[in-house]
DNA sequence: CGAACGGTTGAACACCATCAACCATCGTGG
DNA sequence: CCACGATGGTTGATGGTGTTCAACCGTTCG
C-alpha cells in the first residue's frame, strides 16, 4: 500500500452538501478506480456511477434478499454487513469504509445476501452491475480492477477464518484492531488514535464472542499497556505488542 | 439446484487413463461451464483448458505464495485448501470437490493466498488466467459466469463466518455434513451416504474445533441417532434432524 | 429528569481444549 | 505371513476460556 496521503475530509464535506464530485476529481479514486486509464476511458468510466446515495446512521443500504442490481462503492461513511439465521442471531461479516466497496455477495444469485447498515450517516456511489459489466469488457484496467476486487474479498474473508478458527480474544481484538488502524492509516488518518463507530456487540458478533468478552478483554489489553480505551476512543500504545499477540498468517 | 443426475464415475475414469475430453462432452460442463453458448463460443471456450494436470494424494496443487496464473478446475478427486500462520498453527479454509474451481484467491496479489492439497489422487483443468480474461470480454455468459463463482465463494465463505462465529460443536458438525451431503447429491451421488475423504483433524481445523471435539461430537450425534458412523463412512439416518439442529441462515 | 442505550465488572457455570491412554487400520519389510 | 510402526480415531479426566446472568455505571437524548 503506497504512503501517499489521501485527504478524505473534503470529499466527505462535498459529500453531505450534496455536491457532485466527479470520479476524475475525487480523492478516493485511488481506492476505487483502476490505475492506469487514458482520459478517455477515464471519461468512460465516469458514466459508470449511476447516483449518488445518501444512507443515514442506522439504516440498510440494502438488505439480505433484496433483489441485486449494483455494486456500492463508498465516500463517506462507516457500514457493516451482517447475516443473520433464522432463529435471529445475527453474524457481523465485515466492516466497511470510505473506498471500500458493497454489495460483491448479491451477484451470484441476484439477490442480496446480507445486510448493510450505516453506522453513521453516509453516502454512496451507485454502479449498476450491469454497466460495470459492459464497461469491463472494453476497458482491461476496469476488468482487471474489478476481479482484484472480488479476490481480495475472499482473500479478507479468509483471514477472518482464520481469526474465528484458531485464535483467542486477545488475539482477536488485537487483530481487529492492526487490521482497522491500517485501513484508516491508509486513508491518511492516525494509524493510532481510532474512533470506533460500532458497539461492542458488533465487535463480538464480528469476532465470535459475546460483548462482555470484549468489554473485559479492552480491559485487559489497556492493563497490559498495549492500548488506552475511553469508551470507543482507543489508542495504539504498543503496536509491536498486538502485532506479537496476533502472529498474521505467514504469506498474506 | 436442478436435480437432473450427473454421472461422475466415467469421466473420473477417463482421467485416470489419460484420455483427453473436450469440455463439449465433458459430464462436469453443467458445472463449470456457463449454460446457453452456441458451438461457436462452446469451441472458443475449449481453448480455455490450456493442459490437465494430476495431483497425487497429499501432494499440493499449489501453494501459498507461488505465483498466480491460473484456475483449475477440478475434474476429478478432492482437494483442501488451508493457509498457515507463522507460528505453524493451521486452518483449513475449504474442501472442493469435482466442478469446483480452486485458485480464486490468487488473482489480487498474483501470489497463491493459500495451500491446496490432494486429498486423494485427483485430476484437474488448468485454465490460465489471462485467457480467462480475454475470452470473458467478448463471450458474455463467460463473463457472467466467472463473476458468480467469484461470489459464490464469498457467500460460501460468509457461511463458514457464521459457523465459526455462533455455533456450537454440534451444530458444526452437523452443518458440515449436511453442506458435503448436498454437493455430493448435486453430483449424483447419495445424498445420504458419505465417504470423508478428510480426517478428523482436518474437519476440527476447518470448523474451529480439536479432533477430539470432531470424535465426540460424531459419536454423540450416532447416540442420538441422527447419523451413523464406521470409520470415514458416515451415514445421515435424520436429516431433519440435523437440519433442525443447525437453524440455517434465513436468506441463503 | 428519567428512560434508553451502551459499557463495565463480578460470580457461577458450560463447553471445549488439553493431556493421556488405548484401539483400529493400513502399509511395509523382515 | 506376520510383526511392526505409523497414522488416524476413540474415550476418559481435568482444567481453562469464554458464556451467561446479573448488578451497576455513564452518556445521551427526548
Amino acid at each position: 500500500m503506497p504512503h501517499r496521503s489521501v485527504h478524505l475530509i473534503p470529499a466527505a464535506e462535498g459529500a453531505v452538501r450534496g455536491i457532485q464530485v466527479a470520479c476524475s476529481s475525487c480523492n478516493l479514486r485511488e481506492l476505487c478506480m483502476p490505475a492506469g486509464l487514458d482520459d478517455h476511458e477515464l471519461a468512460r468510466i465516469e458514466q459508470l456511477v449511476g447516483s449518488r446515495q445518501k444512507v443515514a446512521k442506522g439504516k440498510p443500504l440494502f438488505r439480505c434478499g433484496q433483489p441485486f442490481g449494483a455494486l456500492y462503492a463508498i465516500r463517506a461513511g462507516f457500514f457493516k454487513t451482517c447475516v443473520s439465521a433464522e432463529d435471529g442471531r445475527e453474524q457481523v461479516t465485515g466492516f466497511q469504509m470510505a473506498g471500500e466497496v458493497l454489495g460483491l455477495d448479491g451477484i451470484v444469485n441476484n439477490r442480496h445476501g446480507c445486510d448493510a447498515v450505516a453506522l453513521e450517516d453516509a453516502q454512496v456511489c451507485v454502479l449498476p452491475f450491469e454497466r460495470i459489466s459492459e464497461l469491463s469488457r472494453e476497458i482491461v484496467a476496469l476488468q482487471q480492477h474489478l476481479h482484484r476486487i472480488m479476490s481480495r474479498e475472499i482473500v479478507r474473508e479468509r483471514g477472518v477464518m482464520l481469526l474465528l478458527g484458531s485464535m483467542r480474544s486477545d488475539e482477536r481484538l488485537a487483530a481487529f484492531l492492526l487490521n482497522l488502524a491500517q485501513r484508516l492509516q491508509a486513508r491518511g488518518f492516525s494509524g493510532s488514535e481510532l474512533l470506533l463507530r460500532m458497539t461492542r456487540e458488533d465487535i463480538g458478533s464480528y469476532l465470535g464472542l459475546q460483548l462482555e468478552t470484549i468489554s473485559r478483554t479492552f480491559s485487559r489489553l489497556a492493563e497490559d499497556g498495549l492500548i488506552e480505551v475511553h469508551q470507543r476512543h482507543v489508542r495504539i500504545l504498543d503496536e509491536a505488542g498486538l502485532r506479537r499477540l496476533v502472529n498474521a498468517p505467514a504469506c498474506g
